[in-house]
RNA sequence: UCCCCGGUAGCUCAGUCGGUAGAGCAAAUGACUGUUAAUCAUUGGGUCGGCGGUUCAAGUCCGUCCCGGGGAGCCA
């Protein structure tokens, strides 16, 4: 479909000739005298009847908005006169020192177009006045007009932008692994079933259960809850691979941390032991949080004064600090000492509440800790066994206010080893393929999953998972 | 799924002892020659989440369902 003689290709600046420059062109490049073209959406008009009307237009590009000062004398000023927020505009005109003090440029319009009235601006849902996170989730296709949730989206992008760019300066290939599965042992959660079979005459076997034979895949489908089994058999002939995109859990999770559908990222390397695994989580999570302050810097601003005031300082200090690491067995010891009096108890063997997580990171170590060598019961089959049988070459990162950011683990090379985990957890008849890779030229490898919302909080200091994604899927709510 | 809290104007909330509703913001209109969440004045705006019950009378009390928030479990 590339055609050498398309606009796109012969020039430098190919996204300005789509509609003119963005804002962020402008306060980056343009210099008073400049004359332009906008187009973009009124934020707020401040007028003065006797002859002046100031309008804030913002187009999404960067944090800012870009004053519009409106003469009187222009002809169709009664137009400018009934712009309300939300109205999507055209300006023509030059650029200008501001005489203000808010702004060090504006532009002075020659001409303004309007090319989408709002029809009704006293129920326009977004009006010019602070709104609750909670009542903006109910307009969430209206949302991203807001300061907010305009810097959520452009630190997401960002994020998800260096995502790729960290594993591709590191020779990790992208593989899109399958929405689909029939595999119903992924290891994690409840599956969202995908069929096709009618539902109300459901084809029957001669026992009386549904005859997935019959359905579209001629097995039983749902959707993935996990890239990392196969994402593994390209680890076997990639090295280094990662996964990001969607997952889907059915899980009846109501809680500010939990999302149906939410995206993941899961690199996994060949060769590569849990250390290893350990120190690539670190890496990563520092690089991410690096690129975010140096390509967000107003947004983050943004929410460092009206979200979280740490939220800069938090990942400034990522920058020198160590992530702790520490064994599952020494962290039952530190809350077994502490004077602190949890709800749950303590005990080898259990998997740590919210509670014990949250004092771990927040109370005793105070930034981000990696736990290490959990007990082989409560983790998943394909976890490395270690060498006192008891435990497996699992880790979580744990991350002061938002516990697990990160789970992952070495993975079990051994074919006998993984057989016997495998029969265990009653596994034993399905995953021939994912035996495979352990019977052809078999190696260890390591990797762990990133819940890529929960990193989008983490770093702009939000507090609700679903406002970290543009359109929430939760238990009974899937609008929009 | 469990435990708490909530649902009243476009939004955020108040509403006393049960007696048919109020504020701020937003909006509209007017005033002001440079505003910055402009300011000042005026005006309009209500199925009090749904259903049922108690009562002469319910926003208010009772039951139930729905929706939202916080926490827990499960996990990323």
């Amino acid at each position: 479909m590339t055609d050498k003689n398309t606009a796109a290709t012969s020039s430098d600046s190919s996204q300005n000739e789509l509609h003119g420059p963005l804002i962020v062109d402008v306060l980056a490049n343009s210099k008073p005298g400049d004359s332009l073209e906008l187009k973009g959406w009124v934020r707020s008009k401040r007028e003065s009847k006797a002859g002046i009307a100031f309008v804030a237009l913002h187009d999404g590009s960067c944090f800012d908005a870009l004053q519009i000062v409106i003469d009187a004398t222009l002809e169709n000023y009664a137009d400018v006169q009934a712009l309300s927020a939300g109205c999507a505009i055209s300006v023509e005109g030059k650029l200008v020192e501001s005489e203000g003090k808010g702004q060090t440029i504006e532009m002075q319009a020659s001409s303004v177009t309007v090319i989408g009235w709002v029809e009704d601006p006293e129920t326009y849902p977004i009006a010019k006045k602070r709104h609750t996170f909670e009542y903006l989730r109910s307009v969430a296709h209206l949302r991203p007009r807001t300061n907010a949730f305009g810097a959520i989206s452009r630190v997401r992008s960002v994020l998800s932008s260096a995502v790729h760019r960290y594993y591709h300066e590191r020779h990790f290939h992208w593989v899109n692994t399958p929405l689909i599965t029939t595999s119903d042992c992924e290891g994690a959660g409840e599956l969202f079933r995908v069929s096709t079979l009618d539902m109300v005459n459901t084809p029957r076997m001669p026992d009386g259960s549904v005859d997935f034979g019959k359905d579209f895949f001629g097995a039983e489908a749902f959707l993935t809850v996990s890239g990392q089994l196969n994402v593994e058999s390209y680890a076997m002939a990639l090295s280094r691979v990662y996964t990001f995109g969607p997952t889907f859990r059915a899980e009846n999770s109501n809680t500010s941390r939990h999302l149906a559908e939410f995206w993941m990222i899961e690199p996994e390397v060949a060769f590569a032991d849990l250390n290893d695994n350990a120190a690539l989580a670190e890496d990563f999570l520092k690089y991410l949080f690096n690129a975010v302050l140096n390509e967000c810097e107003d947004d983050m601003a943004f929410f460092a004064q009206r979200v979280d005031k740490d939220a800069i300082v938090r990942l400034e200090q990522m920058q020198n600090a160590e992530f702790e690491r520490m064994d599952y067995t020494d962290a039952i010891k530190i809350l077994e000492n502490c004077k602190k009096s949890f709800e749950f108890p303590v005990s080898w063997g259990a998997d740590l509440q919210s509670e014990h997580e949250r004092y771990l990171t927040e109370e005793h170590v105070g930034r981000p800790v990696v736990l290490m060598n959990y007990p082989k019961q409560i983790k998943a089959f394909y976890m490395r066994l270690n060498d006192d049988e008891k435990t497996v070459a699992a880790m979580d990162v744990l991350a002061p206010g938002i516990g697990e950011i990160i789970g992952g683990s070495q993975r079990e090379e051994r074919l006998d080893y993984l057989d016997k985990r495998l029969v265990e957890q009653g596994l034993d008849t399905h995953l021939d393929w994912y035996r495979d890779l352990r019977r052809y030229g078999t190696a260890p490898h390591a990797g762990f999953g990133l819940g890529f919302e929960r990193l989008v909080n983490y770093v702009t200091g939000m507090e609700n998972i679903r406002d970290a994604i543009p359109f929430p899927r939760v238990p009974r709510s899937a609008p929009f």
